[in-house]
DNA sequence: TGTTAGCACTCGTCCTTTTAGAGTGCTAAG
DNA sequence: CTTAGCACTCTAAAAGGACGAGTGCTAACA
């Protein structure tokens, strides 16, 4: 599929790319004989980049402009040019620190700053997928009564999440008939993630149950509700204002579109959903997205894990023209940073 | 203050007002006599346009285009001329049906819910102040242990909070130990707001039960922490995009701001706490806001209540040429509604 | 054969000028 | 007090022109 290129054809569309990432504007043959390429004649540079053009790398906005990479181009530049950037120890201290976990126990804290650290050191948008309810392993699960028509199921999963729902009870229940269903159903369920709790299970187990204790209808419809609908996948974002600065989007409609995406968490989960991939990072480029919305766009994700175990995704998601060494580089960081805070 | 406008100028007022509002284009002498007051010339109406210009009602943007409201136009317009705006039914109807609660327990879905629905009818920004947390009071309180070393506070307020947080306890505390502490900090603290739950008051009750028990520091650690550090006034938005529909705001700039004041919830906070009243709806015109940011937009606010206890503010913020009767009839009926599903 | 200097040409951007139209303010008459 | 009429103002949009960056091509050169 590729086509092959030799150095110096290589060695300009970096160039071009480089050059076009830094300033947004088309990069002409001067340029880069000036500043890249030293020994070459601009004109050696043209006919170079008008065979670049032809097969696909490079395109022209207009006949009289300079180059710009394609998606293609892009594509070529991160699978086979780009070089790995350090960030400035400078860079690297603020980082650091400003992710330092003191006083954030709870996970959603973590990630909700993790998501603004990261939009601000990249200056692009970032979204992070919390670790998936569905996914995680049962616990254990109390209620608590309230008053005496009312309870508070808490629920607890392997990874941290902890629900409540105040439920209504019709019948009067006491505190040791609770009790006794509660510690079943921990024993049964323990381990199990919440997608492996079904309602058919629950049906088993509520027929294994009645046997014994014939008053709990209510507290196991109650059960049913509250894993049932917790669709709670949450998306959280950070520096969504932050395309605004992006040159490509100064068009009002476009940044409406891209707004609207932003508001609209299903389908923000499903964009990173579709994307991860366990290991690695993933870059997805352009029209490489699914989404028709982000097809201008280069979308970068990565996993972060708990004990191995990979509990979310995170992404930052800019124009195509991004620096994506720097970002990949931020991310490494970050995500690094996520596995070691909350695998304590 | 006011000065006294006759009959004919209050008329011409309220026609530049309304069609300004509907077009959001200056309106003209001519578009005013042919549309609004029959049997008068535009000169005539242009000649009283100039005097409500002096008075400081209207404004010109520039010598050769209508005239525009000033914002004390839109206040004369908003205290004396405004007419009861009904919603057709059809609209009604729409409205109830996206707000029935069914399946909807939780105090925060109701108002997420209700945010969207709000925008979504006003096509303005919509902002909702959650009950808040301070101002609750004490319940109940519950200590889960977890496992060994770790352990889960519940805390239920009276206005439907639920607040948990997983705590450390360096030292291991037996179920009946635990029990004994939060059954006497339940009695002691019923009914107390969350505000009067002092580092005083909690230090005293903590000489208190040392007579009695001396393991306890690290429960009480724990106690003073998680409710000295919520500071949890939560701001639900609703329809941040909707601003980018206003012809006022296609100045990317002010998009930005607009967009960044949004992302700072304490800053939305001090502004609905501001404004808020707590028996009738406030309009805040222009300048009238505090906020730097806002001084172009017209906020109206009122407050949702559970027992004839104010718990929070719901505001819709927009341009100034905004709908305001339209706008205030939604709210009126949204607010009818939280109060009503709010006490259930 | 690959490289380069030179040059005509293209096309978008920026600036100025022109034009059209909406709306005004003023005057004089009804 | 009202109104017709008219000159005037000002903006927005269209039209024109100069500029300059960058190209593609050709012909000469190593």
């Amino acid at each position: 599929m590729t086509v092959a290129l030799n150095e110096r054809k290589k060695q300009i569309l970096k160039a071009v790319v480089v050059n076009y990432i830094k300033t947004a504007e088309p990069v002409g043959s001067r340029t880069v004989a000036r500043a890249y390429r030293m020994g070459l004649s601009s004109a050696t540079i043209r006919n170079e980049m008008a065979d670049l053009e032809e097969m696909g790398y490079l395109a022209q906005p207009h006949t009289s402009a300079g180059r710009v990479p394609s998606q293609l181009g892009y594509r070529y530049y991160v699978d086979y040019l780009m070089e790995k950037d350090d960030l400035s120890s400078a860079e690297e201290q603020a980082l650091t620190s400003s992710l330092s976990t003191e006083k954030m126990r709870e996970i959603e804290q973590i990630i909700v700053n993790s998501a603004r650290v990261l939009s601000a050191a990249t200056n692009q948008t970032s979204l992070i997928m919390g670790p998936q309810f569905k996914k995680s392993a049962f616990r254990q699960m109390r209620i608590l009564p309230l008053d005496e028509t009312r309870g508070l199921v808490v629920l607890i999963t392997d990874t941290g999440f902890i629900k409540n729902k105040v439920i209504d009870m019709k019948q009067h229940l006491s505190q040791a008939e609770l009790q006794q269903v509660v510690s079943y159903l921990n024993q049964k369920l323990y381990g199990l993630t919440i997608d492996q709790v079904t309602t058919s299970l629950i049906n088993e187990l509520k027929r294994d149950l009645f046997r014994r204790l014939e008053i709990l209808e209510q507290a196991f419809i109650l059960l049913e509700e509250s894993l049932k609908e917790e669709r709670q996948i949450r998306v959280f974002l950070g520096g969504t204002t932050n395309i605004l600065n992006q040159p490509e989007f100064k068009d009002v409609d476009k940044i409406r579109r891209m707004l609207n995406l932003f508001e609209q968490e299903p389908l923000l989960f499903k964009i990173l959903e579709d994307t991860s991939s366990e290991d690695d990072f993933v870059i997805k480029i352009g029209a490489e997205n699914e989404c028709e919305d982000i097809k201008e766009c280069t979308l970068i994700t990565g996993t972060y894990k708990i004990h191995d175990k990979t509990l979310g995704t995170v992404g930052v998601l800019g124009p195509t023209r991004m620096d994506y060494s720097r970002v990949i580089s931020i991310m490494h960081r970050l995500v690094d940073h996520l596995n070691h805070s909350l695998s304590s």
